[in-house]
DNA sequence: TTAGCTGCAAACAGTTTGCATCTCG
DNA sequence: CGAGATGCAAACTGTTTGCAGCTAA
């Protein structure tokens, strides 16, 4: 799937390695700016499209946030979604808890669930 | 909330009142269409806004789909979103299971959880 | 009458695409 | 050297906003 192995896309696949949580598309730019600082966001686009392709990244969507990626291979997580400074947490995963709410005739194959809240460095409400 | 009782508005909460699922911004501007021809976009964008702030309507967020709109005075719920018809479904909610894998230090205020599978209509994985 | 609402079109923000140039292999 | 990748800017899509005219109360 990857027919080259070009600076930009060795600087973006840096930034997810060194990522501990998903990243926007803005902040994938930004990161890999400071590796390659001339890339641009097509390419961050068009990079992002080929390693979601072969399966090297995943998709990694909040409801009503812009999209994110992760890098594929992780054990299976959840994510909490800060609302104060917006950033994307994981949080491990616990599944058999929901199997047990699929109506009865029903096949789930997969599941999404987002926790909204205040993450550690955001936890103090009297802060804005 | 609402200032005016106008028949752009009054169209918007028919189209809602008459349907039996969440509904698209372009749905609901069509649907819209029916009983007043000439109300633009804009207005729906508008009314939409209107009416999730003062509770009269929910916002419906499927990760990956365009948002939806659904009359608010429903109980808490999930979505069972069906990966062959598309359709969306409610499904109970389960709360308590939820709380238990927040990290410490962070503070859960809300959650989504989106199961994806076949529903009892499209469960035989033979027929498409 | 008039504050608030509307339709239109222009403005915006996020994403994709066309193209001349560059570069990996 | 040449196919493929890049940066730029223009094109697109979905949403928001400015504004002159309209309408509910």
């Amino acid at each position: 799937m990857i027919e080259r192995d070009t600076s930009q896309r060795r600087a973006i696949r840096q930034v997810f390695r060194e990522s501990d949580r998903p990243l926007s598309t803005q902040e994938v730019l930004e990161a890999a700016k400071k590796i390659k600082p001339n890339i641009g966001i097509a390419t961050v686009y068009r990079t992002l499209k080929l390693l979601l392709g072969c399966d090297w990244l995943a998709n990694v969507r909040l409801p009503g946030e812009p999209p994110r990626y992760e890098i594929a291979d992780k054990p299976h997580h959840h994510h909490f979604h800060c609302i104060k400074c917006g950033r994307a947490f994981e949080v491990p995963g616990s599944d058999e808890l929901i199997a047990d709410i699929v109506p009865p005739g029903f096949t789930m194959e997969s599941h999404d669930l987002v926790l909204h809240g205040r993450c550690a460095a955001c936890r103090d409400p009297h802060v804005h």
